[in-house]
This record gives C-alpha cells, sequence and structure tokens, in this order.
DNA sequence: TAATTTCGATACGTCTGAGTTTCGCAACGG
DNA sequence: CCGTTGCGAAACTCAGACGTATCGAAATTA
C-alpha cells in the first residue's frame, strides 16, 4: 500500500506535484485578490508567485481559461450553520455569512470577475455559479419555504421575489454602499425592512 | 460671428476636428458596448473604429484611461418624466427606466465595467457615478421622501434602506434573474413586493 | 541500475499593442 | 500666399507575454 497504486496502474516516472498544483491555484487566487483582472492575468506572473516554471502550468492546463475555471471553483461556499429557531435568524446568518466575506479582498475580487465576466467567458461563470452560488441560493430557498409553512412569512409570497430582495439588498450594499466594510448591524437592518415592507 | 472667437482667442492653425473626437468616443463606447474590457481595449481599435490615426488620438487624451473616463462620462441618465401622481407609480417609472437601459448591451457593459474597475480604476467610475448614477439616486429619494410626507410610505421608513431594497432588487434581477430580457412586469412587481414586506 | 516522467529554470521566436516619429495634405489666421 | 497647426496613414522602437523547447536534477517504477 505505501508505494502502490489507488485504482489505476501508476505510470512510471515521477509523479506530479500535488503541492505545486495547489501552490499554482493559490498563486492565481493569490493575484485575482490583488485585483488583477482575467484579461491582466499572465501565466508568467502565476508561475512566477508560485515558485513554479511555465512547463508546469502548461502540462496541467492547456490555457488560462481553464485555469481561472479550476482556481474559481475551489472557492466553496462555507455556508453558516443554520439555528432553524426562527426564519428571521436565519436570514440574518445567511447575510451575515455575505458580509463576512464582502471583507476579504480575494471574495470581493472574485465577485466582480463572476460578475463582468459573464459574457466574455461563459465557463468560468458557471462553474463558479454551481459550486458556490446554487448551495447558497437553496439555503435561502428553504428557510423562506419552511417560513411560509410555519406561518412566520406571507402565505403568498413569491419566493423568488422574496430571495431577489434579500440577496439584492446585501448585494446594493456591497456595491454601492458607504465605503469599507459593511457595518455588523447590516444584516439584521436588511431584515426586519424586507419583512417589514415599505407601505404603511 | 462667423469666423471668429467664443471667449479665447483661437490660437491660429488648424482647429481641431469636433467630429475626429465625437468618432473617438463613439468608437470607444462600441468597442465597449460589444464586451470588450477595459484591458483588452486597445488605442489602436479604437483609432482604426473612429477612422481615425492614433496621433488624433494622443494628441486629446494622454493614455487609455482618460479616454475611458470621458468616453462613459457621455452615458448621462436620461432621467424618465415622473407623472408624480402617486408614489407607486413614480417608483415603477424609475425602475422601468432602468429595465430598458438593461436591455442594450452598451448600458450592460457599461455597468459591468463601472462595477467591477472601481478598485482598479478609481477614476473612471467616480466620474460616472456622479454624472449618472447621482442623478437617478437624487431622484429616487426625492420621490420616497415625498411619499413619506404624504403618508404613501411608513413614516418611520429609513430612506436609504428603501432605496436599497428597490434598486439592489433591480439589479440583481440583471445580473442573476433569468437570461435574456427582463420581464416588462417587472418594475411593477418588484415595487408591490417591497412596498408590501414579507412578513404576514 | 535503467527507463520514464516531472521538476524549475531559462532561452527562444512570435505576436500584439504602446507610444513616437515622419510624411504629405488640409484648414485655418494674417 | 505663408506660417502654423491638425489630419490620417504608415513606419518605427520597445516592452510584455505567449507557448515551445531544452537543460540537468529529482522522483519514481521495474
Amino acid at each position: 500500500m505505501s508505494t502502490q497504486e489507488s485504482g489505476a496502474a501508476r505510470p512510471a516516472g515521477r509523479p506530479r506535484s500535488e503541492k505545486a498544483e495547489k501552490a499554482i491555484i493559490e498563486a492565481t487566487l493569490d493575484l485575482i485578490g490583488e485585483g488583477v483582472g482575467v484579461a491582466e492575468l499572465s501565466i508568467e506572473a502565476i508561475a512566477s508567485r508560485a515558485g513554479v516554471g511555465k512547463t508546469t502550468i502548461y502540462r496541467r492546463w492547456s490555457n488560462k481559461e481553464d485555469l481561472v475555471v479550476d482556481a474559481l471553483a475551489t472557492m466553496k461556499a462555507p455556508l453558516p450553520p443554520l439555528s432553524g429557531t426562527s426564519v428571521r435568524d436565519d436570514l440574518i446568518s445567511l447575510l451575515e455569512a455575505m458580509r463576512s466575506e464582502s471583507g476579504q479582498a480575494r471574495s470581493r475580487c472574485v465577485m466582480n470577475i463572476v460578475m463582468s465576466e459573464a459574457d466574455r467567458h461563459r465557463r468560468i461563470t458557471e462553474r463558479f455559479m454551481e459550486r458556490a452560488v446554487e448551495p447558497r441560493r437553496r439555503a435561502m430557498r428553504e428557510v423562506i419555504e419552511r417560513g411560509i409553512v410555519t406561518g412566520e412569512l406571507r402565505p403568498d409570497l413569491d419566493v423568488d421575489m422574496g430571495m431577489a430582495i434579500i440577496s439584492g439588498t446585501m448585494l446594493w450594499h456591497t456595491k454601492w454602499g458607504p465605503a469599507g466594510d459593511l457595518s455588523p448591524e447590516l444584516p439584521e437592518q436588511i431584515i426586519d425592512a424586507a419583512l417589514a415592507g415599505m407601505a404603511p
């Protein structure tokens, strides 16, 4: 077992370095986190940052887009634990997770790329959505649907619209809200405002 | 008056072509509208598209960023006329204006750039915000404040939060809503949902 | 040990685009 | 008509990055 296969017979020769692979992905996310866009992102910069030869990158990914897709796909969403005591609390927890991520430069820059590169590099967006966005979306949907069942939310509530209001209001604050970090009270404020509505 | 100055004495020599300037800005917006990002945007492509020599561009703008700033600043917001009959109607009109713009590739691409390039090219964002976003923001704020005065909206409503909910929900749909054009009913649906709230 | 494959480093030819210069012509003022 | 400035086109130099090839060393199997 110590020197032997795991499924497919090892093809002989020096095995690919797992460490190099990690370093490449990490360097890619690192540069992205510094605000470098996909277009400016150069393989040479990644190789240099990762302490790796360019060959080591090209042996694994045939082009930049493939690498970026894989790199972004590693940004999985760590869904917050939901207490389940009340819909209000769970929604606040979900927004709080978004808020804390919006404080990380890397997350912010990744979102910028995903949102603006959707047309040019469809594949980048697709994998990321499926891996990172969909799970969150599902979680929020479940909370809202549960709220309708328990009577905590209006029975005629349009679930999709409810999600759009909550996520959209949060998104708006991360993009156009006052500069600097978002207030820790913001998630609570948003949820209460969304629940209450604006009409008298 | 026909051949004479308007303020500063003309410095002699052939005057700069107003037409070329327009063509350059138009070509820039044209390329941006095709999804070309700021990084990929090349002066040569702009010159060629505008039917203009590179010199003519460099004589006016010393670098790409300056040109893009000026180009985006020409995208002024054509605020929709507000009937003023009801707050609901006016808010719907404001969202309808956003919806119709979101159907234009050029507007969509400009928004992508403004939102994602905010960190890298601060100046691009700043001028655009001031020229195109602020007027809309003011208009919506006035409508909401009027609604509070007339009693159409809750007296204790947080105006900023109300704006965030409405604009954010619309923004969310333009970015992550179902693909394709937004439904003409969407503005009305958003406003009604925002006014009503989610609680029973 | 021998064969094989990957490793990081480095050099290479190629391409794209920046920014400058030069050209002959056009448009303006005096 | 003359000096000045702008015009589009083209050529130029320069930098950066691409993607490939080659190197000697390292890691692994047989």
